[in-house]
DNA sequence: TATTTTTTGTGAAACCTTTCACATTTTTGT
DNA sequence: ACAAAAATGTGAAAGGTTTCACAAAAAATA
């Protein structure tokens, strides 16, 4: 096996970079260098490189990345070249809105099922989709080949449902009730929390950090 | 001036200790001390003191830190402690999603107006909100003393109207569009890319990360 | 009141991530 | 064919963040 221990940052710059190198192959570049690459993503060069190097020597000195095989070799690390078998757990506000979002079906994030509690949205149909009871969730999941959940159900119910969840053998949930569940080691969870980033701006406004950077 | 240089993951513990303690509070805790709040939190001890040392000593040895007066140390320090006036830009799926989540408008951040270009939209009623035209964006921003932007329209339009936000003055912007924006350095832009998190997922999928931790 | 226990606050150590700097390789130009 | 230029890949240095460990302080106990 090969030695392990890619940081979470090296993984978020790569979905980045793969995003870039799609543009590159619209606009025609052959190759990139990883200064024009570190350019457009507002990183140091150093940083591509060292990124990419974990992976593997995918570049040619002197000439840089060719565009299309590298944005390949990515995909193949993210996951991303293939489909997934997504189930989305709550279709209310922000479920819905996830449900109509063409761009995760495009990048291969395969919404195949919906469940909900509400005797008034089982049965219901979302973009080709059917409301299934959560009542059958373990079994529907099972089922349905289910590799990845999405989570947009209110806070008080996320704890109980992400046990069914993991309890089938899910090990991958992205979360966006506002709260810290618990999962066994082998799970991956990722939780969307806005409020935690309006937090963030609202620090940013009252401290002024960007204004006054260096220490005093 | 005090000395800063706090980093972004000292703020987002801070969010998650300010939740931790609104439950405390709940629980009737008078106190509480940083082995706990760290049990509930699922840090180290030793991170929960360093992160609030940076703001001033407010425990007491050998009993811990007061659940409410903490509470309202951090709230200030977040910026919590007082209202903002945000505007939100796009009232599609998800820009209603987010109309409709009434925990932004309890947690302080008081969606005042929303704008979006479709005239279907313009003059409809969200929530008791009225849409109004992006063609007025700066003069209604200012009207309204807005100090923070929530941008949900798509990827195309985004970079524009951002330009417009900053130029009447606006320092926050909370984005959802998958792309990187450019502003001026003096500007906080946080993106919520929910695509990136799927890749993670992605990611640790067929790296198996957590079942083969150690490296070999 | 004295002793033991608890727990903070914080320098120093350990650990992790980013940047530097350069040998090496390949391309480009003459 | 050779020299100059471009650009990678990578150890080592620098910079940041987390954890350790312990003195100091307060609380609890006897
Ligand atoms: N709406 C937003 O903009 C927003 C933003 C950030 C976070 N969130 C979080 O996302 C989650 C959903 O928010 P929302 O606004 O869509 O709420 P919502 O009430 O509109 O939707 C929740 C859905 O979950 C369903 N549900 C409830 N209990 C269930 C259960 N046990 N099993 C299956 N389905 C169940 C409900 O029937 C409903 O359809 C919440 O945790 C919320 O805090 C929402
Ligand atoms: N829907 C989702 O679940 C989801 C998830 C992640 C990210 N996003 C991102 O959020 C953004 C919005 O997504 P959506 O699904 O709500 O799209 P949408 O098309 O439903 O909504 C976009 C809204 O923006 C408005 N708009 C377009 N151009 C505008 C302009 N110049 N000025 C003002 N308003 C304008 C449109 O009229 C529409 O109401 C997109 O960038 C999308 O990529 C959406």
């Amino acid at each position: 096996m090969r030695e392990r221990k890619i940081s979470e940052s090296t993984i978020h710059r790569l979905s980045h970079y793969y995003r870039a190198l799609n543009t590159l192959e619209k606009e025609h570049f052959e190759t990139i260098s990883s200064k024009e690459l570190a350019k457009r993503e507002k990183l140091t060069p150093a940083q591509v490189r060292k990124d990419l190097s974990f992976f593997g020597s995918f570049g040619t000195r002197g000439l840089g990345y060719p565009v299309k095989e590298l944005k390949g070799r990515i995909a193949k690390i993210l996951g991303i070249d293939r489909t997934w078998n997504v189930a989305l757990i709550g279709v209310g506000n922000i479920g819905s809105a996830l449900v109509s979002y063409k761009e995760f079906q495009r990048q291969g994030f395969n919404i195949k099922v919906l469940f909900d509690s509400d005797q008034r949205k089982i049965g219901s149909n979302h973009k080709g989709i059917t409301v299934l009871d959560t009542d059958h969730l373990e079994e529907e999941l099972q089922k349905n080949k289910i590799e990845l959940v999405v989570l947009a159900v209110p806070a008080s119910a996320a704890q109980n449902i992400v046990d069914h969840v993991v309890h089938c053998g899910i090990k991958a949930i992205l979360n966006f009730a506002p709260i810290k569940l618990k999962v066994p080691d082998d799970v991956e969870i990722r939780t969307e929390n806005m409020a935690m980033e309006l937090e963030y701006l609202s620090f940013t406004l009252v401290n002024n950090k960007k204004g006054e950077r260096k220490k005093t």
